[in-house]
DNA sequence: GAGGGTAATTGACAATTATCAATCTATAAT
DNA sequence: ATTATAGATTGATAATTGTCAATTACCCTC
């Protein structure tokens, strides 16, 4: 595991919203895409980018839980430790989710640490902002319903094709789901380590059918950058 | 797997709410446990309670979302089923829960197919109540984040101790579950194909833990009502 | 370019689990 | 009570996976 130090703020000092916002690159698919003008004026409080390298932290289970953030781009896991030591990556966050989201049910902290898994910009936004427009308007609980339902969803892809079946079957849907979630035609492949984590196998167990895939030409691999040819994807997918 | 018949309908008849949640014995627990007595009167459609046998169906994955079910007494499992004919238990509903959160975000169908464990009622409430409650005040989201909170963090657990270790640690989990989600000091033990599919294992190795935990003095069973020992609990958990 | 350190790969073996099959048990129907 | 039936248990074996260890490949710094 490596979860190196904080991820320091872009901008530095407070920063009315509104205007950044309206500019935001991605504001239509994120979390305020619906908003109208009059509503993003509500946010008064600084909602700063954050800039994370790979391995660094968003944010750790313990910590007050005052923020949520939408990821820009990059890919975050969220991690869960065992009381034996052990950890488990319960799911992986890109372009256009909520990080944090059990912020806005009112608990005191996190349920997961995220770490960044590759170069990340994610946007902070104060719960409090959440909650103010909330007051005022119902233009954000239909985004936000639609943002749990995906944490639903992409649940139950981790519990049917990365939780079981074969080894194989399960490193072949993870290659899969991240070929589906890059927007170009190749994808940042974790370490091993991290694959293990990601679906409840060895280490060793991992490396075996990474390996493998790339004899069998499925995968191929440059640095950490990787592609597979569906064509000769095993035919023992959801075994 | 068996899934039989759709549950009838208790009350066949149009039943205006409001009277029967003010009178619910569960209202202080369920969704609309926060709702001052003037928007129970928003609730013009009928609310009906549904009674359901073990084995039988609350929906389908295919049909049409138009109603979520608080459960108010039994167990509801959600099932996954994959393309290879095999399915998994994703998730178990008790009492307070909501199944079909997921009608919420505006899908056509469902996520799972929904079927009772045990004999089970549950408060069926048209979609139309909750989005015409919304409009008018913002009472129920606080309770809506709530649930959508909880299959979150029932989520984790799901990858965390009941899909991760030994075949052993699993079940004995599984078992704590199921012990701590009872309100009496039984509760009901599922058959050995379904706790195969709760776990990811195979019918004939949740048999043979079941049977050695029964041996070990931590089990007990009479027909389907199990309790357990806690100071006999293996010490593997969570490995 | 050389060296150091970390991650990845591979091997050998042990442990666990799946699979196939048989037997046993409990429940319901006759 | 008897029998039929489905579920539970158990056995034997094969397949898979974990574990421990050694080796190799790769990246980063100097």
């Amino acid at each position: 595991m490596h979860s190196k130090i904080k991820g320091v703020d872009i901008h530095k000092q407070a920063d009315h919203c509104s205007e950044k916002c309206r500019q935001c690159p991605v504001r239509d698919s994120v979390l305020f895409a619906d908003l109208r003008a009059e509503d993003l004026a509500l946010l008064s409080i600084p909602i700063n980018d954050v800039a994370l390298q790979a391995g660094e932290t968003l944010f750790n289970e313990t910590e007050l839980s005052n923020h949520v953030y939408t990821i820009r781009s990059g890919m975050v896991k969220l991690v869960r430790f065992l009381p034996n030591g052990s950890y488990r990556i319960v799911r992986l966050l890109s372009f256009g989710d909520l990080a944090g989201i059990e912020a806005l049910n009112g608990g005191r902290h996190y349920l997961h640490h995220a770490i960044a898994l590759q170069d990340t910009v994610a946007c902070k936004i104060p719960i409090e902002d959440i909650e103010s427009i909330n007051r005022q308007s119902t233009y954000l609980y239909q985004q936000l319903t639609a943002r749990w339902q995906k944490v639903q969803s992409d649940a139950d892809v981790w519990l049917t094709d990365l939780s079981m079946g074969s080894s194989k079957s399960r490193v072949a849907n993870l290659l899969i789901y991240l070929d589906d979630h890059s927007s170009t035609d190749y994808f940042f492949l974790p370490s091993r380590e991290d694959i293990g984590a990601l679906l409840a196998v060895s280490t060793e167990t991992a490396s075996r059918v990474i390996a493998a895939f790339k004899r069998a030409g499925f995968l191929h691999i440059q640095q950490n950058i990787a592609s597979i040819d569906r064509s000769k994807a095993p035919d023992y997918l959801s075994e």
